[in-house]
DNA sequence: TTGAACCTTATAGTCGCTGTAAGGTTCATC
DNA sequence: GATGAACCTTACAGCGACTATAAGGTTCAA
């Protein structure tokens, strides 16, 4: 297979897929003789796990920890498993961030619904943004998405 | 004041203060002879805006478009509350998107509970991986905190 | 006058890619 | 055999919102 047909079947990016050899996720692919990559169908389990974990939260560095493991003949499961039981104390709190996040936003937003729409005269930022300042800071912080 | 009392006065990097003016939510400081920026009070209710814009997941580049408006006498505060609602939406989706993830790692760890901690002798990844990677995936993706 | 604590600019790095440029290969069609 | 589309290659820049580092200047107290 070349990495089009790799990266139609996984969902990847070709792209995506030679970084991760760069990154050594993957081991280097083997050529033809005019320098494309060709994969056997072990790489699809591969890239299957890669897509997975990251849907997971598990950044690249602790997936290719756990390759590594892997490979090298080590049981990478006890690893595995430390490391989801962390991701999803993790989403826990971030979950909770959010939810505290999301409720102060509203509560602002029901606070400035009927204040009027106009300029501050006296050359500072409005009223509206005054009040923004000033509401105390909740939650550690959002993550506008992707 | 100095960027040094700035930053500890709100919470911020003298980095992150510098930043923003190079980003042009700041005007650019006042000098001393000496090349020190130098900082009126008004700068801590501006950084305080920017600040509590940013833990409600506004971008610098949208406090960046209120501010300007505000700076130019034009009420921002219809633009703000529009930007916050979408921003409300956003957050809305997130949450629904994290918790569903939560939901399916939660899944994922209580099915490999059990799986004996050993090492694949066949050449392929172990047995947990091979399961994580057979897992469907559900919600959009993790974002790992920072 | 020494030294610590502050300040300056410029540049590189973070993460996980995506986008672009500039070129080579493969294969079907004319 | 020529053309063109669709694929492949490497290398490098860019995203957002900073942080880190280097290499140097300033301030102030001991």
């Amino acid at each position: 297979m070349k990495i089009g047909e790799v990266a139609a079947r996984t969902g990847l990016t070709a792209q995506a897929i030679r970084y991760y050899e760069r990154e050594g996720l993957l081991p280097r692919a083997n050529r033809t003789h005019t320098g494309y990559r060709l994969y056997g169908p072990e790489t699809l389990s591969r890239l299957a796990f890669i897509k997975q974990a990251r849907q997971l939260g598990l950044s690249l560095e602790e997936i290719r920890r756990v390759l590594d493991m892997s490979d090298s003949g080590r049981a990478p499961c006890g690893q595995v498993r430390a490391l989801l039981a962390g991701k999803l104390e993790h989403l826990d709190r971030t979950i909770a961030e959010l939810v505290t996040l999301r409720d102060q936003l509203r509560r602002f937003l029901s606070k400035i619904a009927g204040m009027p729409d106009q300029a501050d005269t006296s050359g500072h930022i409005c009223r509206l943004i005054q009040v923004a300042a000033a509401v105390p800071p909740g939650a550690a912080g959002a993550r506008p998405g992707r």
